[in-house]
This record gives structure tokens, sequence and C-alpha cells, in this order.
DNA sequence: CGAGGGTTTGAAGTGCATCAAATAGTGTGG
DNA sequence: CCACACTATTTGATGCACTTCAAACCCTCG
């Protein structure tokens, strides 16, 4: 009785937490429903695979909380970030339009809740329910937007720079007085997914606090503005420094 | 009379190359009808700008043909090429889901001939024709996929190897005997195409040809077999070998 | 407390960028 | 058809940013 009213809890949770999320505004009740038949909820910790880059793929993804690493790597090893994402983002959707085979790996790198959904519930909801798949586009869109601006950033930030640019993203909206920003997962995570060795992420973040005066200590980032960061990071740019609504794969 | 007889032709030809893009298989007669009407095809020259970035967009585009380089740039004039496109690709289109401002420039490089057409049309479209929603789902799901690589090479692959991948992706499929293959456009384009200054383009191809055994002379490209550009550039990568199938926005 | 990873620091090497200049190629007007 | 002007491409020399390898330090978690 308490393990089916658990799985009941959890279902509900799903939905709930399925309906919070921007590009599912415009679905079906018909797929909410058939969501909460289908899908399923795992706690994972660190490490754990979730599936791997060619990959036969039955499901799609959704980060109740935590962080995901999407990433694909060569067969000596060498490995590349494609996207780190958290709370609220989908992945492994795009399989839909790849034969059915995953684009990417995919490996949980902080303890994490993942809500895990079929493709077909996707599928049909796209073919059936043209808001949806409006919205659906407006999202890849944003995504691809977003990669064109990662290509930029390798070109032309350095590594000091990207560090900055990456920090002001992580910043909320309007903040006041002193800005303390944490750091959201582990430095050689963010070192990859910026593109950069551990070693050379490290000496950049020490090079930023010297030009910009931002204090760092540990996963911990304070400021007093956001001023000097943006004049530092924000030259070597093409987009005007509120950039954060570019957006991603699940707004 | 004559000039009457022309635009007509014109007309007659726009919808002929639409038709024959996949992207476009499944819309519907009346989007084929409204872009006979509206469409207007103009034979551009070496440096004309179609568009800026930010720019208010009432347009996209299709390339009849010719070669189209989309590019950012900032402040200081420093610019990242994001994509250089050739016949039958569409550009442009995005600017639907960024607030209808265009995400990049876009420069004619060759003399090209260049389809314009209202966003509107596109729009319409979309929101009442499911399939061609999907097929555009399709279409952006694989460029995504081809933003992830071009990341991923930056990272991982060197100049040389680079530019080798890029020309394995510009032979056609089944080549025998000898393979020949043209560069597109010049290489200083092309040396920003794959991120990198001309000099080291130059060195960069002069090392491929000790590495690999090809022969370069001006815009042609020489050799053998593909294999040792496999060996020598496929070994660097997270795919596998006839990696064309990736796509484009076009396709 | 000790093991094992994350992080920092140091030293050296490499690849690409940059600056400068020579050379090749292309289109122009005479 | 040639010479000039201009641009593309190549070559050389040098510098810098990042990587790589190695070792120390630090943290945290059993």
């Amino acid at each position: 009785m308490i393990i089916v009213n658990y799985n009941a809890t959890f279902k509900y949770m799903t939905v709930t937490t399925l309906r919070k999320i921007d590009l599912f505004k415009n679905c079906s009740e018909a797929f909410f429903q058939k969501t909460e038949e289908q899908a399923s909820v795992q706690k994972q910790s660190k490490g754990k695979m979730l599936f791997l880059h060619e990959d036969e793929a039955q499901n799609f993804y959704v980060i109740r909380s935590g962080w995901v690493k999407l990433f694909r790597e060569t067969l000596d090893g060498t490995q590349a970030v494609v996207d780190i994402l958290t709370q609220d983002h989908i992945f492994g959707e795009t399989a839909i339009f790849q034969n059915n085979l995953y684009p990417y790996s995919a490996e949980v790198v902080e303890p994490s809740e993942i809500i895990n959904l079929p493709l077909s519930i996707l599928k049909t909801e796209i073919k059936d329910n043209s808001k949806f798949a409006y919205d659906m586009l407006g999202s890849m869109a944003r995504y691809r937007r977003q990669q064109d601006r990662e290509i930029e950033h390798r070109d032309i930030q350095n590594a000091p720079q990207r560090i900055g640019c990456f920090l002001l993203r992580l910043t909320t909206q309007q903040e006041e007085g002193s800005i303390v920003i944490h750091l959201p997962y582990d430095k050689m995570l963010l070192a990859s997914r910026l593109g950069m060795q551990p070693e050379t992420f490290s000496r950049a973040l020490k090079k930023l606090q010297n030009e910009t005066g931002i204090e760092v200590k540990g996963a911990t980032v304070k400021m007093d503005t956001l001023d000097q960061l943006v004049r530092y990071s924000c030259a070597a740019c093409s987009s005007e420094f509120p950039c954060k609504d570019l957006g991603n794969a699940a707004e």
C-alpha cells in the first residue's frame, strides 16, 4: 500500500513538473495523461550513464533536479562536451529525427532526479498538436542560436573571457548590492564545458580575478558590480550584455 | 511585354526550385501558390549584404545558386562565421522565433541567385501544415547535430585534420579511381569557415599534403583514395567515416 | 586518519596567431 | 595584349595562449 501511494505521488509530481515547463505549455491533456501513465522517475547518482551515443532510443528525458552532461567521444577516449543541463531541461528528444539513435551520450554528473518518457508520446504530440510543434521549433531555434554563440565564443574569446561570460550568464536578472555566484558543478566539468583544460581553467580564473577584481573562494564568486566583468568579457562577443534570453532546449 | 514574360519565367522557376527542395516536399499547394505570387529573385554579386544581424526581419531566403556567408561580428569588427551555404539551402527563417530579428548577418560571397520570400508565408505553413512543421523540426535537429559536430571538431581536431575532414565532406558519395575535388570558394573564406587564419590554412594544407599524399594545385585537390585522408582526419572525431548524412538546414 | 579525487602550481612544449614581406593571380584601362 | 593596381596566397620570423606532464596541495568522505 505504501509503495502504491509512493508511486502515485511520484507520478503526480511528474505531471506537475512537466506542466511547469514552458515548452509543454500548449500540450494536450492527452499528452499529460499519457506521461502520467508512462513516466518513470529515478533518482540517479553521479556517474550514472543514461544512454550512449548511437544507442537505440526509446525514451527522452526531463531533468527534475541535478545536472546531466551530454557528450561524445572519439575512439581514443577524448571527449567533447555537447552541453550540461539542469532542472526543467529535456534531452534525448532529437533522436526522433535521427533514425532513433541518440546523437550523444548522457551522464549524470550530480545527484539528480530524472524523468523518463517514451519518445512515442512526444512524437504523437508533435504530429497532432501544431501549437506544440511550433513551440518546439522555437525551442530548437533558440538552441541553435546558443550553439552559434558557443562557436563564436570559442573563436574570439580567450579563456578568462569565456569564464567571465559564463559567470555573467549565471547571475540572476536584477542583482542588488554585492553579487554572489555559486559555481553549479565542479571545476573540472566547468573547464570541459568551456572547452579548456582544468589547469587552464584554474589559471584563467586567477587572471580574471586580477583583471576584474572579483573574489573567488572555492566554488563561490563575489563581486560588487557586474560592470567590470561585462567590460572584460563582452568586448569579445557579438551580443549585447544582457544576453541571457538566448534560451535553451527546454525553454 | 518582354519584361512581363521574363518575370513570369522567373516566378515559374522559383516554384520549380522550391519544389525540388526536400524540406518543402510536404508543403501545401497554397504555400507554393503564395510563393509564386510573392517571391522575388535577384542576381547578386560578391559582397552584397542581404541583411544585418539584429535587423528587423521581413523575409527569408533560398539560394538558387552561388554561396552566402552567415556571420556575426563584435564591435571591434572581429567576425565569426556561422555558416556558408549554397544551392537549395534556406536562411533567415529562424527570425520567426527570434522576435523577428535576424540572428546573424548575411553576405553574398560568390555571384548568386537568391530567392526572397516573406516570412509570413512560412509561418502560416508551419502553423497550418503539421507535416511541414515536422519536416522543419527534422531539419533543425540535423542542423543542431551539425553544429555540435562543429564545436567538437574545433575542440579535438587540429588545423590540418579540420581541412581533411572538410575535404572528405566535399567528396560525392561513390567515387571511383582518382578523386578530384574543387574548393567551393576562396581560401580566405575557407579558413574562416574552419575557424583559422589564412596563413594557418595555407600551412595546414601543405602539412596535409605531406601527411596524406594528396595533391593540391590552386583550388583543385586530387588523390587516389580517401583512405589516407580518413585515417588522418577521422581519428580525431566521434563520428564514423561516411559522416555526410548529418544534413543541413535545407535538407 | 588515510585514500582518492579535485585543484593548484610549476616547467616545458606546441600550435596557432600575428606581423611583415614576398609572390602569384586577377581584373582594369590604355 | 600589356602594364598596373589590387587582392589572394604563400613564406618567414616571432610571440603568446593554451596544453601537457609532473608534482604538490587540499578537501572530503569513508
